[in-house]
DNA sequence: AACCAGGAGACAT
DNA sequence: ATGTCTCATGGT
């Protein structure tokens, strides 16, 4: 089956001109920055993270050991807006813990070692290990978020009962195609951002075949 | 004013 | 292995 299977290479050129720049998607100015932000962006938008992680900044909470010392409900208070603040203080102190631990290890870990690690930490599921995996450790990863399985759809690729199905199918499919890590930060971000369009015309249902049909 | 955002964990089935 | 609840704030 699968008939309107769009590959996955053919799925980015119609994005890329649909979307003529995303430009550096994932912002954040270290490595660290990027786990808190992967955290602090669970079911919240990135509008809401960034007030938190610029309140993070101003209390000179955004580097490992600052944060680490610091209380669960300072960290509450300044990460408000993303929502969720008791847990998600937990879950930063969690990460942080790790960060401290592993950093230094990770480039000698294997893609599915350094997974396997990041599960472990609480507050790290399947996506958010993915987004660190990727843009933090640049290992090529596809991430199978809401708007990944929209896309998905949309592109005749069918749907997934779970997580690690759709993510396993993609990626060696993609790996296949020969995607280097910066095309698999493009596609994501390029991903997000066609969701956020394509809610604002109404659905993929009609942006799809538009973006699709303006290049043909 | 209901609904959703760049989810994850606990718990029941 | 697969559903349902909860967690919290901000914008449509």
């Amino acid at each position: 089956m699968n008939a309107g299977r769009m590959p996955m290479r053919q799925v980015m050129a119609v994005l890329r001109r649909a979307i003529p720049d995303v430009g550096k998607w994932w912002p954040g100015e270290s490595r660290f920055e990027i786990l808190v932000g992967a955290v602090l962006t669970q079911n919240t938008t990135w509008v809401s993270v960034e007030k938190a992680l610029d309140n993070l900044r101003v209390l000179g909470l955004l580097n490992p050991e600052a944060l680490r010392d610091a209380s669960q409900v300072v960290i509450g208070e300044a990460i408000r807006p993303s929502g969720y603040w008791r847990t998600k203080a937990e879950y930063l102190l969690a990460i942080t813990d790790w960060f401290l631990a592993f950093d230094d290890s990770a480039q000698a870990m294997d893609d599915a070692e350094l997974r396997a690690s990041l599960l472990g930490v609480r507050g790290v599921g399947e996506e958010t290990a993915d987004d660190i995996l990727l843009y933090a450790y640049g290992r090529g990863t596809f991430i199978y978020d809401a708007y990944g399985r929209r896309l998905l759809e949309a592109a005749g690729w069918g749907e997934y009962r779970t997580y690690k199905q759709a993510r396993m199918a993609c990626d060696s499919a993609i790996r296949s195609e020969g995607f280097s890590v910066e095309e698999y930060g493009l596609l994501h971000g390029l991903i997000v951002q066609a969701g956020k369009d394509a809610r604002a015309a109404g659905g993929w249902g009609v942006y799809w075949p538009r973006i699709v049909g303006a290049g043909a």
